[in-house]
DNA sequence: AAAAGACCGATTATCGATAATATGTACCGG
DNA sequence: CCGGTACATATTATCGATAATCGGTCTTTT
């Protein structure tokens, strides 16, 4: 928002994200403030701010007076989140479809940047770009709403791709379906891209829920609604 | 969480948000941390921190040096807002479905109360009841990160309530739609339920639309709307 | 008179210190 | 040897005071 982070507070929320998202600090690890306040050069109080807001954006987790640690993500809670947020997508396809019908480049470039990252096996960069692709849709949407409720789910998201772990040849597979999905876009066809958008994260569920005990279990997605 | 909150800035948040979901802090309401400390009896600290957790929640807005407010949420992010609110209930009205099968006995009661709320002209009664009625369906889906994403945009919902107007035969006019959605997770139809869901806060969004342009005057403020 | 700048009061952001609480460890009676 | 209690230690929660910044007002200059 800001260019010139005046607040300390923010500084530090900011600092403290980009280790949590990078892995610099994983999941479970403890924040002692003091520890951190000397690190930046500064007292008790801006931390303890970061980390109320930290919390609010769930990337850490804080009892009374037991302290603050990186929140850790359950293999549930993943595929819970993909569920969100494949619906979420689903809406912003279709939302975006009319305003975007035929101005799709910069979309068809994040698209190269996943077909790239795919058959490198670069998983950073197909991470990366990938998260672009959907994003790019999310914004076109032009609804905030949507897009703060979309961007509340990232955490869980991004965090997931550095834990789960796909073989090269998935990622190359998962390629087409970012094809269709632009060309529908393209064509102002919202209604089949948000349907692959959607079936694309109830996929990727199935990555996670078998994981723990009690998974979650999804929708039949059979017979998905178009409506609307 | 905790029935005893020995946080101070917890007891604080909870305060705050209480008085603005209730309407006695006014949207643009300008927040004054040593004010609120005097009256708490404590200290500013605790209330700044109140302050940040509250922004998270958007329920409040802050800019550096210069302040925080109780935020004033558009028709235009309202409208936004039932987009979202939507798709999240139909898909858990789809989640839902397989589970309570049989089981919606409590939901019922809550349409007793919307239809008794209608009926009666109480737009505060309908508005509780109709709450109770569409969180019952978010939580019977079984989902943490559907119901946190559902309850992430109650601000602008409940906030609503007092900005926005319908009639009460518009009221009455809605109950249809939630008995028919009952039935149809009374039989396990997520299908179905999810489209009534979707196709319910979506007709609301046309409530906000166009309003931007004529403000409501205070005088037409009797006649409240309670939906959602 | 209008624009620019300095000043003032109010409020926020941060600090250093203190109180409160949790966790781990040694000690005690059994 | 074990369970449980008191103490020591580390860390969090809060406090009171200070520094930084904003917004408006009152000059000053052209």
């Amino acid at each position: 928002m800001d260019a010139t982070r005046q607040c300390m507070s923010d500084q530090i929320r900011h600092a403290l994200a980009e280790r949590i998202y990078s892995g610099k600090l994983p999941p479970g690890e403890r924040l002692v403030e003091l520890q951190i306040a000397r690190e930046f050069d500064t007292s008790q109080t801006p931390v303890r701010e970061a980390f109320r807001e930290l919390e609010a954006l769930r990337l850490v987790e804080s009892n009374p007076y037991r302290g603050t640690r990186v929140r850790e993500v359950s293999p549930r809670e993943m595929a819970e989140a993909y569920l969100v947020r494949g619906v979420l997508e689903q809406l912003a396809a279709e939302l975006a479809a009319p305003l975007v019908r035929g101005k799709v480049e910069k979309l068809r470039d994040a698209l190269d940047g996943i077909a790239a990252g795919a058959k490198a096996g670069d998983a950073k960069l197909y991470a990366a770009e990938n998260l672009k692709f959907h994003r790019w849709i999310v914004e076109a949407a032009d609804n905030r709403i949507l897009l703060q409720s979309w961007e509340a789910l990232s955490f869980e998201t991004r965090i997931g791709l550095s834990v789960a772990r796909s073989s090269p040849q998935e990622l190359v597979e998962r390629i087409q379906i970012h094809i269709d999905i632009a060309n529908a876009l393209d064509v102002g066809d919202g209604q089949t891209a948000g349907l692959l958008l959607r079936h694309h994260s109830h996929g990727l569920t199935s990555v996670w829920k078998d994981r723990e005990a009690n998974p979650v279990e999804p929708a039949t997605m059979s017979k998905v609604s178009t409506d609307l």
